[in-house]
DNA sequence: TTAAATTCCTACTAAATAAGTCAGAATTAG
DNA sequence: CTAATTCTGACTTATTTAGTAGGAATTTAA
């Protein structure tokens, strides 16, 4: 029951465009030095980011991305999606593919899974990046030191 | 954002074996029939079961696997975690393993998985078997097919 | 007492996935 | 022109997944 690190340097690569949103484009060496990631590695996922239409690129000097959407236009569902693919505990429940459960209408436990899938999406897709990065500020006011894993 | 076959057959054993519960000891090969599984792999997976304390196990002929509780006893939840390990949807919100995050208190992303994590608890916690057990009778009722998958 | 049914145990394996690394081409600001 | 970037594709290494294989130990029932 877990996610990759490919949803989950995600957010965080995502995050960190939002914290920067309005500044221009961000290059994504120093998003990899603030959130101590591998550069190479978030390559391969803003590349995915971005062919999703979820993140602009400028390339070139002075270059790196942006947001392609406000912050609060951007659900954490989205993006999870976008770099896990669709979020079902069990193939069966996965609606892109409906029919790898052909028994889907007698089947028990699937309306488990289903309830599973169901409550997962209502707290990815009802947070925002905006949501997170208004949380980050009430921790900077707090506390001083802000992390984001 | 997945469960493994571990997971997934293994709750479709333990409510095969809740069906039955009271017949006495289920042989598992039967049970790989009915839930058209491998019963070799089947094995492996009742085995960590049995040392988990969730089912008791009779040897020889005539023997078979029972339920060492009632079944409104028994969580999903339960049958997951000893199957795929804690459920928390990266490391950092691993509650067994608490020093796994150092900035645990400053992070921002963190709170979100934490989110997620109960959200999935709520489900799995609050359903047991005898509830598997009970859609499944109404399902039989209704339509006259049964499976669980 | 023997055969059949069953659990129990250890090891092995093939394929897929995860988590990167590496090398270098293309683009652009200054 | 040069340095800073994005972009591309191939490669690698370790781990996990989803089993398979073979047989020992236990028990019932004929």
């Amino acid at each position: 029951m877990k996610i990759s690190t490919r949803g989950h340097y995600g957010v965080m690569a995502m995050l960190d465009l939002a914290l920067h949103h309005g500044e221009g484009p961000i290059p994504l060496k120093s998003v990899a030095e603030r959130q101590n990631l591998s550069e190479h590695y978030l390559e391969q996922l803003i590349a995915v980011l971005r062919k999703a239409g979820l993140v602009k690129s400028v390339r070139g000097a002075q270059g790196g991305y942006t947001l392609a959407r406000e912050p609060h236009e951007i659900k954490i569902g989205e993006i999870i999606r976008v770099l896990e693919g669709p979020i079902a505990p069990v193939e069966c429940v996965n609606e892109e593919d409906p029919e790898c459960c052909l028994r889907a209408d007698y089947c028990v436990t699937r309306n488990l899974w289903e309830k599973v899938k169901a409550s997962i999406e209502e707290v990815l897709d009802n947070t925002t990046l905006e949501d997170l990065v208004r949380e980050a500020e009430k921790a900077r006011q707090a506390g001083g030191y802000m992390y984001y894993i």
